[in-house]
DNA sequence: CATGAATGAGTGTTCATTCAT
DNA sequence: GATGAATGAACACTCATTCAT
């Protein structure tokens, strides 16, 4: 791992457990072992790390879910099947989405990160509603509208399970509380 | 109005706009056509005021719960009558329930907030969800878990419609996803 | 007591206790159970407090002077009764003398009282000294140096034991430690 | 000399001219000629600087007498050579000693080095005392309440000095004034 | 006379950023 | 590339003083 990444790595870290702004340039440097100005050789300023950090997970989020879309017209991927998957995503990425969900109310880079990204979500989602609805096994509701729905609720859940600890893990039932309002009862 | 209440108010919306950290004592000042030192006459310090604001919210809110509480049992309250209703206080009180979902993750008085909100609501669900199995109107699902899901969706749809504002008014939408998801079909 | 005495009297308390600069007006006005606009009324300023209560205090301590003064000639008043009397003053003047100790190495006006108060004892001491050598019954030192190292000595005994109060009363010590500089041996 | 030594060295001359108190930071940042931020890469707080300042006095004057104590006992060290020796430490360190008188009834930590700094010269005066009044130089004195004594009298005579400039020096006559308190006549 | 809200200059301290080495 | 000392603007907060009531 080479300095940028020492340095990137470290404030994920930091900006997950304590927010952007506690995470001073002090901080960071001491938790990486490396002296402040050395941040600045890799970073413009403070938010172009947070900007990096982003970017990186929009990278690995995006590409999450076009290997999904990808696969699914061959691969009969199901609603519940995404659902499942992203909060698999969620589990294994906790810090980034947790800065992505903390800092996008703030922060215009953010802002944009969280709106491509659901963008993404909510277009596949739509492709996987028409489909269904085409052979039947998806109820009658308006696309779009139920396509927001969904990724409304899969973020507000993350967002719950990231922030409440305590909270047991509850995917398992929202994916349940999804099929049951959108499946065609057999 | 007030030295106190005009302070108040002016701090809800910078907090609402810039948030908590980029909300400093001498802008508010400035906003609020006052000098610094006087907001030290009406709160102990900057996280006071935001304490005040937070109480006030809750206040608010819980009043808002317990009232619709009294009457359900009457009124025959339903499920999607509280929806409505929340998406309707929300939209009343855009600048407190934004401040709520901004500093919860940062500030220990917030998250005790939310805390606080999100059990009374949850069990208001859990009652409302028992009595409707009883009476077989509401699908056979774990009760404490389904309330859960409700509570997270509707902030989740909250925040959403707080901080996109060019999203269109997906409250009713919300209503009838939930309602599918546990309704007994006709 | 009226308004003025009350602030002095309490101004006493506090800045003895715990200094010039911790004493805040809005501290004293709490502890008078006044208003800090009050204060203002009847004091020029914050320094202006300490001004009346060093005053006072100059008066009080010049008039206990001056009375011994007067009594000596007649009185056959010793070095002894004088040193005694001054540690008795002190014991009943606690608040007063530490406010003038601890602010005259910082503010003018207490300095000022100081030396009017050490010029005073000392020219006491080098009449009372000239007298005794002329009796013959203190030693032989040059008059004026004396005088002064015995008004230094008793300060500096008064602010131990005002400052360390886990210190006994040694002031009879002290009056014997003199004694024995200053008496011709019998 | 380093940053650190030119902010202690101008802080001596600040706090020991004006107090503590009126040593602000912005003051001292500007006679030192460095920014107020660089205060604080080499001190935690502005107490902190006051107290490097008074452990710099503390190891210097706890030296000082150790190296007299050590010398004593071949070297027939006389209470009289202290004293002086005392008298001209003071001269060589005007400015810290006068830190430590003036900030001792304020600061738990000056208080904490006048106590230790005078329990030593304390201890000190006693074995020299018992010393000399097993051989019958010393008159038979209580020993413990005389080092109290000579130690009240040497930083009483040691205040005056220092903060009355136009005092002729009258460590010689202090020391005088002891002797024949003190010495046995021959 | 008394109040207490308001002031605004000032306080100690923080922090992202720069730059000589 | 890396350092870490230095910066200076900004920060939350304090406090002696004023003044309309």
């Amino acid at each position: 791992m080479n300095t940028k990444e020492i340095i990137l790595s470290n404030a994920k870290e930091l900006i997950s457990e304590i927010g952007f702004y506690k995470t001073t340039t002090a901080l960071l440097a001491k938790r990486a072992n490396i002296s402040e100005g050395t941040i600045y050789r890799h970073f413009e300023s403070k938010e172009d790390v947070l900007l990096h950090i982003l970017e990186d997970l929009e990278t690995k989020y995006v590409g999450f879910i076009d290997a999904m879309r990808l696969e699914s017209p061959y691969n009969e991927c199901s609603l519940e099947k995404v659902l499942e998957k992203h909060f698999e995503f969620v589990k294994h990425n906790e810090e980034d989405i947790k800065i992505m969900l903390s800092t996008y109310s703030i922060l215009k880079t953010s802002r944009r990160l969280m709106e491509s990204v659901s963008l993404r979500l909510r277009e596949f989602f739509e492709e996987l509603l028409t489909r269904g609805q085409a052979k039947g096994v998806i109820r009658d509701a308006p696309v779009p509208e139920t396509a927001w729905m969904i990724v409304v609720f899969m973020f507000g859940l993350s967002r719950a399970q990231l922030y409440w600890s305590e909270l047991s893990d509850l995917s398992g039932e929202a994916v349940e509380f999804c099929r049951r309002s959108l499946a065609v009862e057999a």
